[in-house]
DNA sequence: ACTATAATGTTATAATATAACATTTGGAGA
DNA sequence: TCTCCAAATGTTATATTATAACATTATAGT
């Protein structure tokens, strides 16, 4: 995960709060909170989720009508990503990154629900358009959710 | 879509059956309707959505509970798939064929929800179980669901 | 026919998400 | 500074998706 401590916490929110800047949007207080509730969290969790992290961890008060759009927020801010195969949010792990990024590939453990993000391969992101440019699409989601069991959690049958 | 006619969907439901038989289980009656229900649908329904199609189309009083429960047994079953993306399953559209597959690629338009199953090449699967093996992780899904936008909607910024 | 198991029915409720409108806040311009 | 607009947040209600828990019915093997 992203921050392990509070140095780093601040750290990313600093950046963050660059990164909308330059992007024209303004990290309040409350969207600051749900990115540290999420970098507090340390893993994927549901919108309802995170509500409990912002107001147990960190004192917030927030609805989860106002996570949401929160979350919304810091999507479009590139700051979290929603992950549709379990309907949990996670924040970006390249956030004090300073250069250009592949499309994040995530690796999602069906058990325990860990979540690790790495880069798909160019080839492979080109493989994919083209094939969809096949059949008549245009990709519209710049990530992969790839639906796994991690070391930790046995796999109960052998995988492809 | 698989069944564009009342005889084709004969055909489906006959070639399912024998894929149940195979698998050491039995398409029932219910579940035949649920499958029915799919096909009649000719795009990815919700489990509520799909509850409707079959009391309206085909006069079966089934509840949501038991449309579950059945998506779930046609899933086992390959049958039908479940796409995590959008919450909602759609047939599989492979059910007449004899031989077996590579691993479906689902590209599902974001704006009006139609389906695409196509094929992931061999290569490109064995990068993406690669990338996976070296991140500590090891393939569940066996098909990766691709956001995009079909050609008769238009994407509202470039793609990839 | 008897019984074990599978399948389905039924009711309740949990979990996720959005709609619609009200209120507050923060800045740009008078 | 004041005013007013737009953005952000608050609030309430409700839609949508999914599962739990237990009851009943159907089916196959003996």
């Amino acid at each position: 995960m992203i921050a392990i401590n509070q140095q780093a916490t601040k750290r990313v929110l600093a950046q963050a709060q660059q990164q909308c800047l330059a992007l024209g949007s303004k990290l309040t207080t409350k969207r600051s909170q749900v990115l540290e509730g999420l970098l507090v969290a340390a893993k994927a969790v549901s919108a309802y989720e995170l509500t409990d992290v912002c107001r147990d961890k960190l004192g917030s008060d927030l609805l989860p009508m106002s996570v949401y759009r929160i979350l919304e927020f810091l999507e479009n801010n590139q700051l979290a990503h929603r992950l549709n195969t379990s309907n949990k949010y996670i924040a970006c792990s390249h956030i004090t990154c300073d250069h250009q990024h592949q499309p994040p590939q995530f690796l999602i453990c069906k058990t325990c629900h860990k979540v690790e993000e790495v880069e798909v391969p160019t080839p492979i992101m080109e493989s994919v358009a083209k094939a969809t440019r096949k059949a008549g699409f245009t990709l519209a989601s710049s990530h992969l959710e790839i639906e796994c069991y991690c070391n930790d959690c046995d796999a109960p049958e052998a995988a492809i």
